[in-house]
DNA sequence: AGCATTTAATAAGTATGAGTTATCAGATTG
DNA sequence: CAATCTGATAACTCATACTTATTAAATGCT
């Protein structure tokens, strides 16, 4: 003799509740009377109450099953619910993706991700938190961060990374500067000017691609400012305190008094990635590297 | 190979998803290991989805498994309430309700309740918790709770919360405190002294009040100490290591050698709520918040 | 490195009990 | 008082939830 309810009980109790006859009630279960009538007896002695009132003609619920019915019907409700969401999670339609970027990916390619979730997947949370590249990789090595965007050039064992977009750089410069986009030739016309960069810790590779261009224009920056903020970057150039290179996206997006010089020419790009930790079973991720790798 | 989830998969999951450990587990069912193993992956199969994540050296939940263990500690803590209902009913009771409360609430608001239940419903059962903040709002979110009498600002989403008692703050302050009742002037008068506070975890909302009350007075008190318990407070206060504030109602109660100093002219207010699951379908919550909110 | 000890999964066998059919006893109906 | 309902009981069977024995892989220890 079992002494454990199963929800096999419950839909038994369930089909002889709503007929209150076992013989239609058994039909309805593809099941025979006797099975049934032992299954609701067992049922009653193991809850140790009487479900049903069986007088030889007619079957009634008592207080407590009654009471019972509507506690079932409550908690098969809930189960039901349960297994959907539980497909939808499986499948990445329900559920939180920890966003980490740096500020330059807030121009077009985290907009264009979080319209394109809000379409496909409407009822995935995101959470967003504009860090530095180490801070990013940190946070997914720890599993605090489900996807980061940065800018390196490699990512430590564990992470996977993929090229997500691929920008040219600009020169910033202010609004009376002498030389603009039309009498403008190479980066080496600014050989003499103070620079104003991102620092080296936000992102080295930044600070080594713009350290590179200047290398390739036969001359060695002089860096007067570092910051961790375009804004800050931007206000100083528009001071006069100095020019800047950055990637082209970020002239979109700030109301800013300076100019911005395309650096079509030279080959150096400045690329953004997407990384992630190899391991991570967040099943939205995965639809989230599908939106953005296009596969 | 069935086709229905059982109970028994409920059991048998959750206690996988707390050991996190099939041979653990299996031990502490009174199962074989490979049995409790074959039960897992069965369910898996009957649900369509995977809930562990199998490495040969170490067992974790999935997104989907997660959310599941969730939804089953639920359904359980629902399931065996409904148990122990169903044998009160049975008897000819009307019911059990499951009440949680910060100690202060006991001084006045749970014992006017308890009278007024057992006046109106002497036959309904009640059993008392004491339990933090946090402590009761996952209680009821899980259904191991009917109704929480809490101090928070605001519950999450799936809870109801109404104010049921508003108090003044009473500073407290040792027998022999130079300061007392006669030449009380404000609370800036105790700016140097140490604090003796509930901490910030047992209830932030209590923590946030007292910090505005003193930043009112110009001053931010040097929290010296802090408690969950009102008698370990007023022991620390009677022995002279510090001063509190904490709601009034608390002076009653306690048989202590300590001053109460009542705040009526500061505008906080120490605001007792209650707190319950929206859609609990206990029928004695209900008849307990007509009680409580007079309605 | 290599041996001992983990882990969970697999294979094969067992025995419990959910289900079956056959039957019964009591109630209702013509 | 047959005929025909009802749910309960008895005896049997077969599916399957378990068991034990074993495997393959990973980790730890010397």
């Amino acid at each position: 003799m079992s002494y454990q309810i199963e929800l096999r009980h419950f839909t038994y109790f369930l089909a002889v509740a709503e007929e209150l006859h076992f013989r239609k009630a058994a039909e309805r279960l593809f099941i025979s009377q006797p099975g049934l009538s032992t299954q609701i007896k067992q049922m009653e002695a193991i809850l140790g109450v009487q479900l049903f009132e069986r007088d030889k003609k007619k079957v009634a619920l008592t207080a407590a099953g009654s009471f019972l019915k509507g506690e079932i019907e409550f908690i098969m409700n809930h189960l039901q619910q349960t297994k959907k969401q539980l497909k939808l999670i499986d499948k990445g339609h329900l559920g939180e993706i920890r966003i980490g970027f740096l500020g330059s990916a807030m121009q077009k390619v985290i907009p264009d991700l979080l319209l394109k979730l809000k379409d496909r997947f409407p009822k995935v949370h995101t959470s967003l938190e504009e860090l530095s590249n180490h801070a990013q990789v940190n946070a997914l090595l720890k599993d605090k961060l489900d996807i980061g965007f940065v800018r390196l050039a490699r990512v430590p064992k564990g992470l996977d990374h993929q090229t997500v977009y691929e920008d040219t750089f600009s020169l910033v410069v202010p609004m009376d500067s002498h030389i603009d986009g039309s009498n403008f030739k190479g980066v080496h016309q600014f050989a003499e000017n103070d620079f104003i960069l991102f620092s080296q810790d936000y992102s080295s590779l930044y600070f080594d691609t713009v350290m590179s261009i200047c290398e390739d224009a036969n001359f060695s920056p002089k860096v007067s400012h570092k910051s961790v903020h375009a804004l800050t970057i931007f206000k100083l150039v528009e001071n006069g305190l100095g020019v800047s290179i950055v990637p082209t996206a970020l002239q979109y997006g700030f109301k800013m008094q300076v100019q911005f010089i395309e650096l079509k020419t030279i080959k150096q790009r400045a690329i953004l990635s997407v990384a992630w930790k190899a391991d991570n079973r967040n099943p939205v991720l995965k639809q989230c590297l599908n939106l953005l790798l296009g596969r």
